[in-house]
DNA sequence: ACGCAAATGCAACAATGTTGCAAAATAATT
DNA sequence: AATTATTTTGCAACATTGTTGCATTTGCGT
């Protein structure tokens, strides 16, 4: 088991039990984002999909992963750098999604460029997606 | 009945009936991003949820709408500018939803910023989506 | 007006997500 | 270590969103 997990659920005040153990070291493993139906899958009946949903939630609240916009609107999950904490998210990066495989990536050192608009409205959040082909896709 | 209506359904050879004219003719009034569920209530029964599933999908295949990507993953629909045509989408600019009201718009003028990636990633699409409060919502 | 092609409505289904509540697991206390 | 208090989990039930097949209806060209 990865060194960090306890470490970080302690960190954020949860409890440490199997599900947020085995959610959250996906995670620190896969290096990449996760839909809810892939940790369903990978866990393979070891938890409800209630848990699964529940665990996710409490894992963006706190700040330990968040979730990342995609263009053909599923919901996307990915690991937070360390400055992120309850409430407070801080993942200004780029989000790219290859059109072939669906792997979706955080380019956390792209940062997403400034956007000026029209007077009146207040800017609270800028996310950029992009979509395209991936290394492992090019062909 | 707006007089862009039929002409629109023509160019792009649809048959006119009372559900696609009564669609478009609300994305031609409302000026503005549309759910499906905004569509299901104001046509009020008017038409079964599958039409008008396969109204939008329609539309966007023509290029008459175009989706938007949303933070909180809803979809959304709005009127393409008139270069854009079958399968050729050319909505490259900026989104933005309002926390508050959750109106979505499209910022014509603002055009998407360029991204440069990191070698390796091939784009094919840049979404710009900003969240934040809106005029209306301005406190 | 007629016949063909396309679109619609209905039913049934699938996928995704939410809620309430009892049982189980974890954490805190003695 | 045992007991109690608090959280978390699993289950069931439900809601929302989206898809598919097929018979019926509608629109369109002749
Ligand atoms: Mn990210
Ligand atoms: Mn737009
Ligand atoms: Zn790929
Ligand atoms: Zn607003």
């Amino acid at each position: 088991m990865h060194p960090r997990i306890v470490d970080t659920l302690k960190r954020n005040q949860l409890s440490i039990t199997d599900s947020r153990k085995k959610i959250l070291e996906m995670f620190l493993q896969k290096k990449g984002a996760l839909a809810h139906a892939d940790i369903e899958q990978q866990s393979g009946e070891e938890f409800d999909r209630v848990t699964i949903y529940r665990t996710l939630q409490t894992f963006v609240e706190k700040g330990i992963i968040h979730t990342i916009p995609t263009a053909d609107n599923s919901v996307r999950y990915a690991l937070c750098k360390d400055d992120c904490s309850e409430g407070h998210h801080h993942d200004n990066h780029v989000h790219f999604m290859c059109d072939h495989c669906g792997t979706t990536y955080c380019l956390d050192h792209v940062t997403v460029p400034a956007v000026v608009l029209p007077a009146g409205f207040k800017i609270s959040q800028v996310d950029v997606v992009v979509s395209g082909s991936c290394l492992k896709c090019q062909q």
